[in-house]
DNA sequence: GTCTATACCTGGATAGAC
DNA sequence: GTCTATCCAGGTATAGAC
C-alpha cells in the first residue's frame, strides 16, 4: 500500500532529523522542503497534514528501535551484555546527545507540553525500551523487580542525556556510563571489566 | 529601578506558569494577556520583546531558587539533610512533575532546540543546583568527587522527572526518591531511616 | 507526481488615541 | 499606563496548471 514512494521516504527521513534537532513545532514545512529539495505544495500529495508527518516519523523510529533491540538480542546471548548494549548508546551517540539531547525524551516532553494527540504513539518508544530491558532483567532472575530496574536504567539514561545537553559535556556521559555498568554488575553473576 | 510595577510582575508570573506548562514558543502573547487580563498591546510598555519576558522569567526563577537553597541551608545543619531537601522536591512537586515535567530541564531543553540566545541564562538554574549540591558533598568530606556527585544526583532527578512525565506515573517518583536517599546514605556517616 | 500561486490564519510588534 | 487598530512575517493548507 505504501513504501513504494521514494519522495515520501525522504520527507520522513528529513523530518525525523529536523524534529530531533529543532523540535517538532519549531520545524516548518519550508525547513523540510529545503532539506529534501522539493516545493512546499508537494507535501500534501504525500501527507494530509503536519501531524501525519509526525505520525510517520514516530512509526519509523519505533520500527528502527525494534530492529535495534532485536539485533542486540541476536548478537549477545547474556542478558547483562544486552543491557550493556543499551547503556552504551549514550557513548555511541554522545555527539548528538551533547548537541540535541535524547530523541525519545525530547519528543515526548515536547508533545506533552503541546498536549499533542500523538503523545501515546511517542510513548511507545519509551515502552519498547522499558519492556525489552525488563525482559532482560527477568532473564537475569529478577522477575519481581524487573520492571522497576528497567525504569531506573531508563531514567538514569534520560538524566545523563539532559545534563550532557545542558552543559555540553561529553565526559560526564562517559563517567555515568561507567557507573551504570558498575551498578549493573551488582545484578550480575559474572565479573566484568 | 523596578519592582514598583504591579502589572509587570503579574505578566512575569503568568508567563512563568505558562512557559512551564506549555513551553516558551508555544505560549503566545494572547495566552499571557488572557491570563493576566490585559490587552496584547499593553505588553510593549513593559517589555520590548518576547525574549525580554523570557529573561525576566529566568531571573525570577533564579532568585526564587537561590532563596530556596539559602533556606534549606539555614534550616538544616547537616549537609546530608540539606541534600535530602533537594531530593524531596520531586515528592513535593510530584503532581506538576507528572503533568509538566521539570521546569529547569524543560526550559533548557527547549531553548537548546530553538538555539535561543537565553540558553546561558537558563543554564544558571542548573548551575545553581549543581554548585550548591557540590558544596554540600564537599562538607561531607568528598571534596575530590563533590562536583561529580552533584551532577550525578542532578541527572537522576532529571531522569525521574522525564519518565514520570512521559508515563504519568507518581509512584515511580517515590520509588526513585527512596533509592536516591539510600544512595546518599552510603556517603554519610550517620544512619538514616 | 511535482510545481507555482495564493488563501487564510496566527503571532509578534508598532502607532497613536485616551 | 492601558487601550484599539493595524502592519507584517511566517506558517499551514488548498487550487489548479504542467
Amino acid at each position: 500500500m505504501r513504501g513504494d514512494n521514494k519522495t515520501r521516504d525522504e520527507i520522513v527521513k528529513a523530518a525525523d532529523r529536523l524534529f530531533y534537532r529543532q523540535g517538532f513545532e519549531h520545524t516548518s514545512f519550508a525547513d523540510i522542503a529545503a532539506a529534501v529539495g522539493i516545493s512546499r505544495g508537494n507535501f500534501y500529495h504525500h501527507f494530509k497534514a503536519k501531524d501525519q508527518i509526525l505520525s510517520a516519523v514516530i512509526t519509523a523510529r519505533v520500527n528502527k528501535t525494534q530492529d535495534m533491540l532485536d539485533q542486540w538480542a541476536r548478537k549477545e546471548k547474556d542478558p547483562a551484555d544486552r543491557i550493556r548494549c543499551f547503556i552504551h548508546i549514550l557513548i555511541r551517540n554522545r555527539r548528538d546527545i551533547k548537541r540535541f539531547g535524547c530523541p525519545v525524551g525530547g519528543l515526548t516532553s515536547e508533545l506533552a507540553k503541546l498536549n499533542h494527540g500523538a503523545q501515546g504513539e511517542a510513548n511507545k518508544l519509551f515502552s519498547l525500551f522499558r519492556d525489552w530491558l525488563a525482559g532482560q532483567f527477568a532473564l537475569l532472575g529478577h522477575d519481581e523487580e524487573a520492571e522497576h530496574l528497567a525504569m531506573h536504567l531508563l531514567a538514569r539514561s534520560q538524566g545523563v542525556a539532559t545534563l550532557a545537553n545542558a552543559f555540553h559535556d561529553e565526559t560526564f556521559i562517559r563517567q555515568e556510563v561507567a557507573q551504570m555498568c558498575d551498578w549493573l554488575a551488582a545484578y550480575t553473576d559474572k565479573e566484568l571489566a
